[in-house]
RNA sequence: GGGUCGAUGCCCGAGUGGCUAAAGGGAACGGGCUGUAAACCCGUUGGCGUGAGCCUACGUUGGUUCGAAUCCAACUCGGCCCA
């Protein structure tokens, strides 16, 4: 049995599920955040911590990876895992990300996009059958559909040609994916807060039977009540038996609140990125570690976190770190704190497992709606 | 002792009659970051006022002028050169 996924507990009091999903590379708890490693690499972080903090599953990009240093050069290296010293299991993006975030710069054809691509203005071709085939190469546990992601606001006319283009896209990839029983391919619903066109997008893609479904479009600059709205809306749509995977998403609040509607899995650049700007999140609320008012203190972090950084330094080291030289800080201290952050998010998780296991899930979730 | 150059906001430094509360940089302070073109980007920084605006500021004192950081004189301090 390579993969499986099961609810382990759920309550009738409200939709969160503490699940378990297992793939060929090992087993991940649910709900779970997945670290960010656009390039084969979680930016500061080497994989022996990834471990100790207790994050099960990490991220790569396909439009990056094929780009530098190809797909078959990482295929020949022994494949994502290998060749990025991480062993547990992973979750490759499938480049439809960048369609929306390097809008300007690409041409949106009916069944294929072409980059400019950032790092030397070449044209770049993908197309929903070579991101599953650079996705085959990679090798990932679970891998993605390659979809159009909208930038929101938008008409109800560009919505839907985005939804009609990720839906046809979506069927072309399951139908050239190459290891079906290797890699779990996941279909993405789009639609934006359009309720009518998520019910028909999720309903569509549900009819092709994905292993897993996750939601996409989302956190692209709709408001925190919106972003939960549409989930709540479209989230107990999806097949329940199947993992539920909230793209892109988010802040602990977002998260958590995800996870009341029946989210399972999130990734977010937000605690690396962040935390590479001195931006700390703690179970106490946020800390921008540049602020004056850390000069002397001589506290961890948070102090309810028992990883590296919150046992050895305090935030006046820290914040000493970013300040040294404003422009280019200590590189130890973006480190320091994108560990922490992912520590966090860890911690985050794992308590919220916990929460929906002992019956005690909204309470939980109250709190953090409050947060920051 | 003689000559010469200089003294600008927290620091460096531009400006050499009105468009100057004064370029630019540093430093300090603050904000942003949600499937990573981001160890990045953006603000604020004389005082008071929400604001129009008022006040105080370009070493000191005095002068020229409608008007001076800018021109003149003396003075104070500093750099360099010559004895």
């Amino acid at each position: 049995m390579k993969f499986n996924f099961e609810i382990l507990h759920r309550s009738d009091e409200h939709r969160a599920r503490r699940g378990r999903l297992t793939t060929p590379h090992g087993v991940i708890d649910t709900p779970v955040f997945m670290p960010v490693g656009t390039r084969g690499a979680i930016k500061g972080i080497l994989p022996d911590r990834i471990h100790e903090i207790g994050a099960q599953i990490v991220l790569g990009n396909t439009y990056h990876l094929l780009l530098r240093p190809g797909a078959d050069v990482v295929e020949q290296l022994g494949g994502l895992q290998r060749f990025s010293g991480w062993d547990g299991p992973m979750l490759t993006d499938s480049g439809g990300f960048q369609v929306f975030s390097l809008a300007g710069i690409n041409r949106i054809g009916e069944d294929e996009v072409e980059f400019r691509s950032h790092i030397d203005g070449a044209k770049i071709r993908l197309d929903p059958v070579t991101a599953t085939h650079v996705q085959n190469k990679l090798g990932a546990d679970i891998i993605m559909a390659f979809d159009e992601c909208v930038k929101l606001p938008c008409t109800t006319e560009r919505m839907k040609e985005a939804v009609v283009r990720t839906l046809r896209w979506a069927e072309m990839c399951q139908e050239a994916h190459l290891r079906p029983d290797d890699q779990w391919l996941f279909g993405i619903v789009q639609g934006g807060t359009n309720k009518e066109m998520r019910q028909w997008c999720a309903e569509e893609l549900i009819k092709l039977d994905f292993p897993g479904y996750a939601v996409g479009g989302l956190s692209v600059g709709e408001s925190h009540e919106e972003m939960i709205e549409t989930c709540d809306f479209i989230v107990p749509k999806l097949p329940p038996e199947k993992p539920r995977y909230l793209m892109g998403v988010g802040t602990p609040k977002d998260m958590v609140a995800a996870i009341a509607t029946g989210v399972d899995m999130f990734d977010c650049v937000i605690p690396t990125r962040n935390g590479r700007h001195g931006f700390a999140f703690t179970s106490q609320g946020s800390i921008r570690l540049r602020n004056e008012k850390h000069k002397l203190d001589n506290g961890p972090l948070d102090e309810n976190c028992n990883c590296y950084t919150c046992r050895n330094f305090s935030r006046g080291y820290l914040r000493h770190l970013f300040l040294c030289d404003r422009k280019k800080p200590e590189m130890t201290g973006p480190i320091l704190v994108s560990l922490h952050n992912l520590a966090f998010f860890q911690w985050l998780m794992a308590e919220t497992r916990k929460a929906i296991e002992e019956d005690r899930f909204v309470e939980w979730a109250a709190r953090w709606a409050k947060y920051e």
